[in-house]
Formats: structure tokens, sequence, C-alpha cells
DNA sequence: TGTACATCAGTGAACGCGCGTTCACTGATGTAC
DNA sequence: TGTACATCAGTGAACGCGCGTTCACTGATGTAC
């Protein structure tokens, strides 16, 4: 910020510029809504500029996701990440992890999940996102399987449930604004909720609560 | 079909031609990067027949999917439509029902979620859709929380996340061609796991084939 | 340190492609007498 | 039943808007001597 000095350092401002410009212009109207010339103007810059620095808004998003990927890897890395889903704070670490990441990504998340449908190149992108995080939790689930508790499915399968469930429910809560009768949710309701909703039926334990003699 | 002598009658075929070349170019290449004259080609008619029955894409989508909640409404009304959901043949018989009808609804599914990103219109439909939806369901979760059962959450939150599961999971494996490692999936397979997985969690049991007493 | 030239980020008006939309025309169906 | 005219679905070439992309230009930073 201010004012740069070296030609190199004040591209590499005109670039972040760019980018956060469209940060902000994508969650407001969208992908394909938005024009090259709408974040040249929100990042204050002539509509030429754009192409000292992409060639293309397909090109500026893949860089945005590309700086999103290197933040997700060190999520992964995190001590408190534990393995053995039977247990629940497992479970409910993992779901906290995936639900302040999509908070923290909104803009990118959105924006991969629409230029998915209209370009195949993001399409692979959001499967190849789906399948490393169905290997991630087919491994948390083997100590599950080990110890004789029938899944509800194939791991992949069930993997792929788990997924699609995290990935709209935050999607509805977070960027479509709930569930159309105006209802707010609070990070802890969110999680709390999915946790006890996902841990029974992957840990083979009765929901919370529920008489277990009879 | 055939030669139509009126001329409703011939106007009907062309319409009703427009729309299934529509269902048709929208499963192939969705809903953005379809032109209006990829639809007239499809149809086999001349780009400016189109105007004759349609102000613009945006109206031919909106009459699909009036097409389709027509027939959501028939659904309903099935004799086998049992409510209370500790009982999971209930569960199953639901879940059933959604699966068929979104493989049958395919291409109007995929693009409803597709226009309802780039037009809040659609956007608005979407929700009511699934505020339809979680109602109906919370309706089927009362008789779980008058026997006393604790839910994962709030009903209207449940809900959402039961239309998160199978609305995701759905789409995963219908339209976007799997989880990325080219399995497929029999609907058998699909709608027995996702009875399993949501079942328990819902009706208070713990998943099939748990020892209860311990 | 100073001067002359080269390089490069940024500018914004102008160009041109792609696609939605129009409209004068055709030929078949419908109506009047 | 026949003729003359009106209506209307469909046609497709042409038009024009919107937006991505270019490019000659500016002024500041970097380099050579």
């Amino acid at each position: 910020m201010g004012a740069p000095t070296s030609r190199a350092a004040k591209a590499a401002e005109t670039e972040a510029a760019l980018k956060a410009a469209a940060r902000r212009v994508f969650a407001e109207r969208g992908y394909v809504n938005t024009k090259i010339t709408d974040i040249t103007a929100a990042a204050g810059r002539a509509a030429g500029s754009f192409y000292n620095h992409f060639t293309s808004k397909d090109e500026l998003l893949a860089a945005l996701l590309t700086d999103m990927f290197a933040e997700s890897d060190l999520v992964m890395d995190d001590p408190d990440h534990r393995a053995d889903f039977s247990d629940r704070s497992a479970v409910r670490w993992h779901i906290a992890q995936y639900w302040t990441f999509y908070r923290r990504h909104l803009p990118e998340m959105v924006v991969l999940r629409q230029a998915a449908m209209a370009n195949p190149v993001f399409g692979r992108r959001l499967q190849e996102m789906a399948t490393a995080d169905g290997a991630h939790l087919i491994g948390h689930l083997e100590p599950v399987c080990a110890a004789g508790i029938p899944l509800p499915g194939e791991p992949d399968v069930v993997a792929s449930a788990v997924h699609s469930l995290l990935g709209q429910f935050a999607y509805t809560w977070l960027a479509a604004g709930g569930d159309g009768t105006g209802r707010e949710i609070s990070d802890e309701e969110a999680i709390e909720t999915l946790t006890e909703f996902v841990h029974p039926g992957l840990a083979g334990t009765p929901p919370a609560g529920v008489d277990q003699d009879r």
C-alpha cells in the first residue's frame, strides 16, 4: 500500500488490488455477471491494465484458487488434527475446520461452484477437491471400520455424502442467504447440528441423549 | 407429431419441440453456454421462430420449471406417502422419491441450479423449493419430536441439512459424473446409503447392525 | 552527480466479434361471400 | 364448391448492442556513460 517506488512493487500492488477487487465484486454479482471492467473499476485501474496481469477472467480465478489451496494445505497440518471418527470431538473438529474455511474463502468457493458449471476446467478442479476431501475422509473412517462398526454404505460413497452435506449446507447458509425464511445461523449452531447429524451415522453410536439400555 | 393441420397444432408442436430441444441442449452444454440458436437448431427451426413462443431463454426455463412443478405436486399425493420418520421405510420412501424425481428432471434441476447463481429470480425459485421441501420435512419430524427423541438441532436447520445432503449428492452422482474416480452408482445403492446415513440421525436409533445391549 | 535514452506499468478510446433480436418475406391455413 | 383476401407460424439474413481486447500514448522508474 501507500506509494510504491520500484516498478515491480507497483505491478505487484496492482495485481493484488485486482485480485482483492475481484473477490469483492464476485461476491456481489457472481462470476458470470462480473465484467472485466467491473473488476478494474473496483480496483481503481484502467480496463487495459487487467491484461498486464491476467489473460482472462478465468485465469484470475485460477490465481485466486491457487492462493486458497495454498492455505488449505496449511490447515491440514494443524496438531489438533485427530484421526479416529468414533471420537465425536474429532468429527466436530473437521466440521469446524470445513465451516470456517468456507466462510473465510466464501468468494472463491461460491465462484468456483459457478465457474464449474460453465467451464469444464473448473468442473474438474471442483471434482478434484471433492476427491481429495474424500480420500482424507476415507482415511478417518478406517478406524471405524476396523472396530467392526458398519458404515451406511461403501466408504467412498459415504465420504461423498458427507462432502455433499457440508458443501451444500455451507453454501446455503453462508452464501445463498439460508432457507428462505430469513433465519440466520451462528457458527456454533451450524457446527453443532452438523456434528450431531453426521456423527451417529458414521460412528455407529446412537445420537446423544438416547436411552441405550432398554 | 407427424403433419399438423391446424395452425394452433403446428404452433404447439413447435413450442414442444423447442422445449424438448432445450432440455437436451441444456443437459449437454449447461444453461449459460447454450445460445438461443443452439436451441432452435436442435429443434430444427429457424432462429426467429423462438420469439413466437418465448421472449427469452429465461422465460423458456421458467416454462420448463412450471411443467416440472406440476408433476412434483402429483408425486406428493401418492398413497404410499407415510408420515412417521421413526419408521425407516418412510424415510426410505421419501429419499427414493427425491432421487428418482431428480433423475427424471435432471436437465431442469441442473439448469435451475446454474441459473440461480446468475439470476436472482431463479435464486428465489430454488430457495422456495428448499423452503417447501423443508416445511414438508419438518412435518414428518413432528412424530419423532413428540416421541421425545432429540433431533440433531432445530427442526428447520435439520430439514435444511437433509435437503442439502440429498440435493448435492444427487447432483454429484447424476449430473457431475460422481466423485472424480470414475465410479458410478446404482439407484439402489444411492437410496440405500442415503437412508442408512440419514435415518439414525433423525430417528434417534442406532444404525442397523449395531449391538444395542452392551 | 548529471544527462540521454530505454524500459515498462498503466491509460482509455476505439475496434470488432459474438450473439440476441428484429423484420420483411413466404407459404400455408382460416374466413367471408 | 369456389374465389379472393386475411391471418399467422415460420424463415433467415441483417442489424446493432455489449463487452472483451487491443494499442498508441504517457509519465515514471531504471540504466549507461
